[in-house]
DNA sequence: TATGAATGAGGATTCATTCAT
DNA sequence: GATGAATGAATCCTCATTCAT
């Protein structure tokens, strides 16, 4: 086995070992020792490569925060229409509870280190108006090319958010209560609505 | 000090130390010592009223839930309009986040135990569904009683309550990004737009 | 076995187990799991008793310097000429090698903190000044008396705790090369030339 | 960079290095990584160069030892007059707290050492010897010599090395308390006395 | 020779829980 | 009822040492 060369691969590996982890157990009982041993690696290199624990955890929010951004990307980028984006959008942050439960694993796992942990909350909002200002720019750019109305738009980026959230929450949380796809079309329909 | 029939007393004043240590300091260093030192108790008390650790937390978000479903109640039930009664709901919901900052300390940093804790997701499931069956409530008997136009309320409820959640977290991650009082007027113009 | 009023009686358990355990061992190896062991308790014990180990060892110094001071003072307090106690002071001094042997151990296991801990250090200083100024009083007082002649006293103070110091260190370090014995009788007999 | 018969430049490097982080930091943090960096070599040939951090330690008192007795003898040697020697030798000695602070920096921080580690026992046994032996042999000589009186010397090689030592130890100690200079001056004085 | 990745045992410390008082 | 001393397993982290390259 090389020797070399392997810092990228087993930070990755690391990271996503954290991540199994996580979904696993959730943070109580996070240890490195699990991490380590679901890595197949043994706890002594996770400092060579981490400085500490939180250290790892950071990159593993961050991690999960760029992939999943990187996902709803490469759907949405292709398309030209900014209604189209914007529905397709819409679409993709929905899925994700299906698509990447990791992600929401690993949100829920850290809001609450959000008010105590400064740089959590600076990923955090970091992320979250990353995602708002997304859905201004299709907006604001739908409505210079007069695809959507103009007047309607005031805070419908925060509010699509909130909503893709609040659901996506919802539906992590008690999936049999909430039924993920006609919830989806209904979420897709409000946005309509607005936008018309 | 009496030594007699002080369960209840006992119980809210752990129940109340334990929220103060989880605003404090989140989850990490929640130490059944640290919530007996905010009490002015001794730790074996504690033991003396619940079951261990896990019951006083169930029992924290069992509180936390309850108190902020009063608060709402207290302000909602006294109205007769069911259009009247949906909109405090909504902004009572809404303004969680500043009168009750505690309940979304709570919510936040027990949402990643959801999964991994039955007990939890059981509460958890349960305070969801109460939430969105008493928006539902509002508007099936606002149709009824033709204060609201019966077709368009296909899932509002749960939108509702995703859409109120959502800002919520929004607002209590990220307050200087976004502004509570502005999104709890685009939160009811949302509603309006929905129920007219 | 009783569980109050032990804490006088379990620090010194735990002071006493450490100098054993530095005595054996030295610094190197001085676990906190080690001294627990050789105390009989717990390692948990220990950090309800001191905050951590330096708390401990920094405890484990000021003892083992009141209590060489202590057996000093024993010995000479009850002299009333100051030539006496100056005499017996630079005996009992001598004598700790043998009679109160972990003092040495523990004096020149700490010597390497002192430059870079400043608590170490402050004990430290205390400690050596200490030492001074006590033999100066003798002197002093002495010559106040006109037990000593007037003029020779100067850095006396100094000159003897230094020779006895590093006497001391010399016959623990090597025994089998410096006869401890003869050694204190030259020790004496330097202080009178320079007395008289 | 040439890669062969760099044993003798790499071990005066890695031992220069092991002295600034003793100097430093004293034992606690002295790991061979931190080492290895001050050097500005990898851990890997630490090991190349050293059967392991024991020698490497015992490398390093040998090394201080040899050079601050070399630094002596240098100043020592081209003296003729046995009473110059003597006296220059003292002088040299008590110097070596400004000069080479480094030497006390290693001496105290092997002292506690000396009882536990046989090797070290026996590397300091020797030193301390061989400084005793170098002042008797002026002692000596000085006498046959007729430089000094026959009948006094008895033990003195022993008191000059002790008092050296503990006022070494004192002025490195606690410099703010111990005036350097001055106790140079006494310690000398000390000396004449008894030579006389 | 030289590197630095990798190991894993061992250290300090915390903490839920119990129990004698 | 109430206390807080006591336990010891578990946690994070360090570090001497080895070894593939």
């Amino acid at each position: 086995m090389p020797k070399i060369g392997m810092e990228k691969v087993r930070k990755e590996a690391v990271i996503g070992a954290t991540m199994r982890c996580l979904c696993k157990g959730g943070f109580t009982g996070l240890s490195v020792k699990a991490i380590a041993a679901e890595a197949g690696l043994s706890t002594g290199i996770i400092y060579h490569y981490f400085r500490n624990k939180e250290d790892l955890l950071l990159n593993v929010i961050r991690e999960a925060f760029a992939q999943s951004h990187q996902n709803v990307m490469q759907v949405v980028e292709p398309l030209t229409s900014q209604r189209d984006k914007l529905f397709k959008h819409i679409e993709s942050i929905h899925s994700v509870v299906l698509d990447n439960p990791d992600f929401y694993t690993v949100l829920l796992n850290f809001l609450g280190q959000t008010s105590n942990n400064p740089e959590v909350k600076k990923i955090m909002t970091k992320f979250l108006s990353n995602l708002t200002s997304y859905v201004r720019r299709y907006l604001e750019e739908g409505v210079a090319r007069k695809e959507f109305a103009p007047d309607k738009t005031k805070d419908l980026d925060v509010m699509i958010i909130a909503l893709g959230m609040g659901l996506g929450i919802m539906c992590t949380l008690a999936p049999e209560t909430f039924d993920h796809k006609q919830l989806g079309e209904s979420f897709k329909s409000f946005a309509e609505k607005y936008v018309e």
